[in-house]
DNA sequence: TATCGTAGTGTTTTT
DNA sequence: CACTACGATA
């Protein structure tokens, strides 16, 4: 081939493969197009992360490192530039000898892992791989760091001496098996709160710390109780075959890290590693990746320091920070161009996130254009805070804007209380992400205990959960004899129970024992047997559960009903899964979903979640609530510098969320925890500066004179909205759409108001409607009344009437 | 052994 | 305010 000729095909190639990923500006083309070594990629919020990852794995598979090579395999001749002019023109076809020509060492698909922060995301970024690579997709492996160590795990625990079934603890089942520590050691907490202890165990397994180093190190008296807690809890999870969240990663470093014959295994199978929200890992697992890709040395990682806010967890920004000293010769690409958000938001962000030191330092810049400026609402209360919430939903509804499009923000989900009841009286369609998370309520934990036992018979504690659950006469004297027979034998409490007739100490509980027995074996014969949803019936059935909820009424006739849907959900399941579906299957599902996982952003409804659980998201209008001293930064951060810079990444993450529009609010006063408090604005709105605010009081704090009725009228409000919230979440649980207004809410129903309207407001007194705002399902009516200033209502709830 | 009532307590963010 | 843990009683 002539050099001449070579030169073009080469310069044609380069062309075909970036015309195959769209656009890209020079940085993240840079990005896409470094195919091996380590590589940090600064991500600025908005910045087109995840298409510069898809795009990067996508040209791993397709091109290898053709975009810059000289290297053609096989050899190109006249025709083939031909080819290649045609393919750009759109006029070719790619065939199998362009596309081995386009290639060079190509990535097998199933040598990349891809490593991202939720199942979630996980789950996107598989879903964009298969649009542009088809069925290669299959073959990468993209999941979070927990769900790529228990799949580790469940092959590799018995290194370890952990059984393969092992049962994955949640935090519910961390307390208890902590609480039963306690009570063994004879530790108070008085001197170290159960929690406290957990999390400072936690800590521990993040920094690679073992029982024993902990208890070398020790040297205070509170360190020495987290040794003790530490190597007592430790020793429980190990008998009961049980591994806490923050054993998957630590397990999994320690097995890599002793046995060097596994580790090759996985070096091997994953010779390309990518990890997404890298400010967000911790020690543990920095060591599990520098680990993984001790061998190959290709590793990618993406994320961004301003964002990092999960330092409460473990997570160490020194990860991101020292990119360069821990893998020597990395490349540093920055995208600092944002694609999402307007200038007056991204200024807002800017000001605020500059007050922190210790940050790599980048500026984020759009053309997107100018915006509106950001929006501050002065509430007079909570209350106050969500009505100017929903007629600005109102307002942009009737622009054109869908409901799907808002999304409501705040620092703790307690706040989420006053914005639901007032979302629900409305008729405004809502969806809470978090809080209380379906697999957390009671009966389906019970459920999933009973799945768990029949999986891991040696757990002891998830069967203590059940045992006497439904009531079965097997109380706690019974279980603490049982206990202290199978420590003497040093077995499980299961094997005990199931020779009662040997031990006389069981003699008065041993009817009850051998019908649990009982129970159990013929729920271990029906997970044989069984398919998945319909052993989750049984188990139901079998186990007393459904006659125990049936027995109880309206309570027990919704908690049937969410047993119900945990049936649906194993069906989901066993569906999707085929015949990989498995009992253990499920349970690790279970156990590793979290709150996002679940947010369907095609439902068009507004959300409402924490800022930490919308890190990942965008939306075109975002609210930010609560901005307030003590709530946001939040009281816990005030005297520390560290989680005062943590608030204030948090912040930062609220305000790039925010597409067109940022809406910022805080209450002059706040019910929080029961106490009504008076909290200063908060520091982060300084830091933006009012004078790049659009601001707006709120008009019941313009009337001093008339504070005091309203005070009055407000309280009676309160309780009324407490109880209803209360019915409300018992009805439908915590999630879901807000119910319709009933019957017996509707007061002012039925009337259509208009400006200039002479209306009657029991509470209130007369007024004139000023404004009338439909929004689904009912309006917001603002009234001028005479003695009572300015305030917003429902009109299917408010006490109002035509004057005359 | 189970259930009911009361007193006390701790309240951030989450895989 | 809401939940838990513990104690008294049937």
């Amino acid at each position: 081939m002539s050099s001449e000729l070579e030169k073009r095909f080469l310069s044609l190639r380069k062309q075909v493969i970036e015309a195959s990923f769209g656009r890209l500006n020079p940085v993240q083309r840079d990005a896409v197009f470094t195919v091996n070594g380590p590589l940090l990629i600064l991500a600025g919020a908005g910045s087109g992360k995840t298409t510069v990852l898809v795009n990067r794995i996508a040209n791993l598979v397709r091109y290898g490192t053709a975009h810059d090579s000289d290297k053609i395999f096989g050899t190109a001749g006249e025709e083939d530039v031909a080819a290649l002019e045609a393919l750009l023109k759109d006029g070719g076809k790619l065939t199998a000898r362009l596309a081995s020509l386009l290639s060079v060492n190509a990535v097998r698909p199933w040598h990349v892992l891809a490593i991202t922060f939720t199942n979630k995301a996980a789950g996107e970024l598989k879903t964009r791989l298969e649009a542009m690579l088809g069925s290669d997709a299959q073959d990468i492996a993209a999941s979070t760091f927990h769900s790529a160590c228990v799949r580790i795990l469940r092959r590799e625990a018995e290194h370890l001496g952990y059984p393969k079934s092992f049962t994955i603890y949640d935090s519910d089942d961390s307390l208890r098996a902590m609480k039963e520590v306690y009570k063994q050691y004879n530790i108070d907490d008085k001197f170290l709160p159960v929690k406290s202890a957990l999390s400072a165990i936690g800590r521990l397994k993040d920094q690679m710390v073992s029982p024993a180093a902990a208890a070398a190190q020790a040297s205070e008296y509170r360190t020495k109780l987290v040794a003790t807690a530490y190597e007592g809890y430790a020793k429980r999870l190990f008998s009961a075959g049980a591994l806490d969240f923050d054993d998957l990663i630590y397990q999994t470093v320690l097995l890599f890290q002793e046995h060097p014959d596994v580790l090759e295994y996985y070096r091997d199978r994953w010779q390309y590693i990518l990890v997404d929200e890298y400010q967000d890992t911790s020690v543990a697992q920095f060591l599990l990746v520098s680990l993984l890709a001790g061998g190959h040395n290709n590793i990618c990682v993406v994320g961004d320091d301003d964002q990092s806010i999960y330092r409460f967890r473990g997570a160490t920004i020194e990860n991101i920070l020292s990119f360069e000293q821990h893998f020597p010769g990395a490349k540093v690409v920055r995208l600092e161009q944002n694609y999402r958000s307007t200038t007056s938001i991204l200024d807002a962000a800017n000001r605020v996130i500059k007050n922190n030191v210790g940050r790599k330092g980048k500026t984020l810049w759009t053309d997107n254009g100018e915006g509106d400026r950001v929006c501050l609402y002065r509430a007079d209360n909570e209350q106050d805070e969500a009505a100017h919430i929903a007629s600005v939903i109102g307002q942009n509804l009737k622009n054109g804007a869908h409901l799907r499009d808002h999304a409501v923000l705040y620092r703790m989900n307690a706040q989420s209380g006053p914005i639901e009841t007032y979302f629900a009286r409305a008729g405004i369609p809502y969806k809470i992400v978090g809080g209380h998370r379906f697999f957390d309520r009671k009966e389906v934990k019970d459920i999933i205990s009973y799945l768990s036992v029949i999986a891991n018979p040696r757990d002891d504690l998830r069967l203590r959960r059940i045992i006497n659950e439904p009531a079965r006469k097997i109380g706690a004297a019974t279980l603490d004899a049982a206990a202290g027979i199978a420590a003497g034998l040093g077995c499980g409490l299961m094997e005990v129970i199931a020779e009662a007739q040997n031990y006389p100490a069981l003699g008065r509980a041993l009817v009850p024992l051998k019908n649990f027995c009982a129970i159990c074996d013929d729920l271990t014969a029906a997970a044989q047997e069984q398919p998945l949803d319909e052993l989750v019936s049984t188990v139901i059935d079998r186990s007393g559960y459904r006659q125990m909820l049936e027995a109880q009424g309206e309570e027990g006739r919704t908690r049937l009903e969410n047993l119900g849907e945990l049936v649906s959900s194993v069906k989901t399941y066993a569906d999707e899964k085929g015949d990989e579906a498995s009992l253990e299957g499920y349970l690790e599902e279970v156990a590793l979903i979290s709150d996002i996982d679940g947010y369907d952003e095609e439902a068009d409804t507004v959300v409402m979640m924490t800022m930490h659980a919308a890190k990942g998201l965008e939306f075109d209008y975002v609210f930010l609530v609560g901005l307030e001293e003590g709530v946001f930064p939040g009281e816990m951060s005030r005297y520390s510098d560290e989680d005062l810079e943590e608030e204030r990444r948090l912040c930062y993450v609220g305000i790039t969320r925010a597409k067109k529009e940022l809406y910022l609010s805080c209450a002059r006063t706040r019910m929080i925890f029961g106490q009504t408090k008076r909290n200063p604005e908060s520091r982060f709105l300084t830091e933006i500066g009012e004078g790049e605010l659009q601001v707006e009081e709120s008009p019941v704090a313009a009337m001093a004179t008339t504070r005091i009725s309203a005070g009055a009228a407000r309280q009676r409000e309160t309780t009324r909205q407490a109880e209803s919230f209360r019915s409300f979440t018992a009805r439908s649980g915590l999630t879901g759409t807000a119910p319709r207004p009933t019957a017996a809410a509707k007061r002012g129903a039925g009337i259509a108001f208009k400006p200039g309207d002479l209306v009657e407001h029991k509470v209130f007194g007369r007024g004139t409607v000023l404004k009338v705002t439909p929004i689904a399902g009912d309006t917001i009516v603002e009234i001028r009344f005479d003695t009572a200033g300015v305030k917003k209502t429902m009109a299917n709830y408010a006490p109002l009437t035509l004057a005359h």
